[in-house]
DNA sequence: CTCCTCTATTTTCTCGATAAAACCGGAAAG
DNA sequence: CTTTCCGGTTTTATCGAGAAAATAGAGGAG
């Protein structure tokens, strides 16, 4: 064996603890546990993911030049906000940014992404949007493979920064989603949007792939824009008398 | 008076430790004072800018996140490396996505727009690209003229996610070319590209401004490229014998 | 009643020290 | 001659304490 190691671990990666913090801050702003705009106090989050100033404060700087978080000198970070404005300039550069990189999927896809295409379809389609029927309750395995199936369809576009950069706008629009995903339960058949999209690219129909992919993207933008403006309303309204209260959601002992 | 302040600092940043270094960093590594794929060990950059591992760390957290810095687990950072296959991807992306920006900005752009496009181009034709008349030594105020024209191009695209891509996509290709420039100098009449986009998008002709704006960054695309592939190829080629060495450019006391 | 100022408290930001992990070179074994 | 193992050394990653800055709240002036 040439490898004195590696038998054990399969990724050569004990991971560190700013990492692991990172990726528990990541998703907690992308699942919406923390509430856009909050203030994140260093020794808070520290007692709440047991760990060191350092490391948290490692993980806040990277999740701010990703853009979830914002750093205001010398006062500490808060939680990217999410207000319509950004929102419509999300889904604007989504539309845009999406379609293009289809086309240039569909100008360069070879059989194997064909076959990764359809394989994605096929599984997200199986799969049901809400764990339960009568209420909306987010299906993790679904979110997963729609991700892939989005990912799937411009992953033959051959400009890796270009895909970096879908997939990054495409985390963030998620999270407006989920923050609004709460509110109200969408009635479009999603699931035929994304096989005509997928029919489409299968068949090389460039023009057509991307306008049905900017109208899916709008169409979902669209839905969440009205749920967020009531929330921003909302929020706006209130005024900032309590300051207590909640702040980290599901902390409760 | 009604601000109990802000009459000494005009800016209300009095910036943090973090900050500073983070600026420093980014820029040692984009004008190539760094080079691409070394070590950045901590003690020494804390030694080279005069502060403490927490800071540093902080910042080279922030450009990881970025990609100008990569970050392995466990054992440190390195300057991002600089190989003929990312900058490929790099180029081909901002082909792609420019154009793109430029047509939107094309569709959308106001007399506001126009005027400060016309404003930075005439700006920077009057600059001379090069300090010195016989040898290529770069003038900072073309570059900073050169980075505006750019932005201004396509800063009516209102889409502020899109425009931030461009903008990074647009650094990275300038260390890269950074890097080549010490090498060669371009014989092309780059100030009738510039002038010939910006015409062609007063003219609000989309189609030929987005493809002269292509051809361009191609262009500059395949003259860094050459010059890259000679790089790579010695950098290669020397056997990683001696290590102790360079590492550190202007560091010779 | 509103606005300013001053003080006490919180919070950020930074440093120096410390455990753990990676690295390097030589020595021993196959 | 190559591979493996083992020591010391370097470097990373982390913690806890402490200086500087911001924030909140009470009190006083207009």
């Amino acid at each position: 064996m040439m490898l004195h190691r590696a038998t054990a671990e399969p990724a050569g990666s004990p991971d560190t603890q700013a990492t692991m913090v990172y990726h528990c801050l990541r998703t907690d702003i992308l699942e919406g546990q923390l509430a856009p705009g909050i203030r994140l106090k260093v020794q808070e989050l520290a007692a709440r993911y047991g760990t060191g100033a350092t490391p948290l404060r490692e993980a806040l700087s990277q999740l701010a030049a990703e853009g979830l978080v914002r750093r205001i000198e010398q006062r500490g970070f808060r939680v990217a906000d999410a207000d319509p404005a950004g929102f419509a300039g999300l889904i604007r550069t989504r539309c845009l940014v999406e379609s293009l990189a289809l086309r240039e999927s569909i100008a360069r896809g070879d059989a194997a992404w064909e076959d990764a295409l359809g394989a994605t379809e096929r599984r997200l389609a199986r799969l049901p949007r809400s764990i339960e029927a009568a209420r909306f309750v987010p299906n993790p395995a679904w979110e997963a493979a729609h991700r892939a199936f989005h990912h799937a369809l411009i992953a033959a576009c051959d400009a890796p920064p270009l895909l970096d950069f879908c997939d990054r706008l495409r985390e963030q629009a998620d999270r407006y989603r989920k923050l609004a995903n709460a509110v109200a339960y969408p009635r479009r058949d999603v699931a035929a949007e994304h096989a005509a999209i997928a029919e489409a690219a299968f068949d090389r129909k460039a023009d057509r792939a991307a306008a049905l992919l900017a109208e899916h993207l709008q169409a979902t933008g669209e839905f969440v824009r009205v749920a967020l403006e009531r929330r921003h309303a909302r929020t706006a309204g209130r005024r900032p008398g309590r300051r207590a209260a909640a702040g980290i959601a599901g902390a409760a002992p």
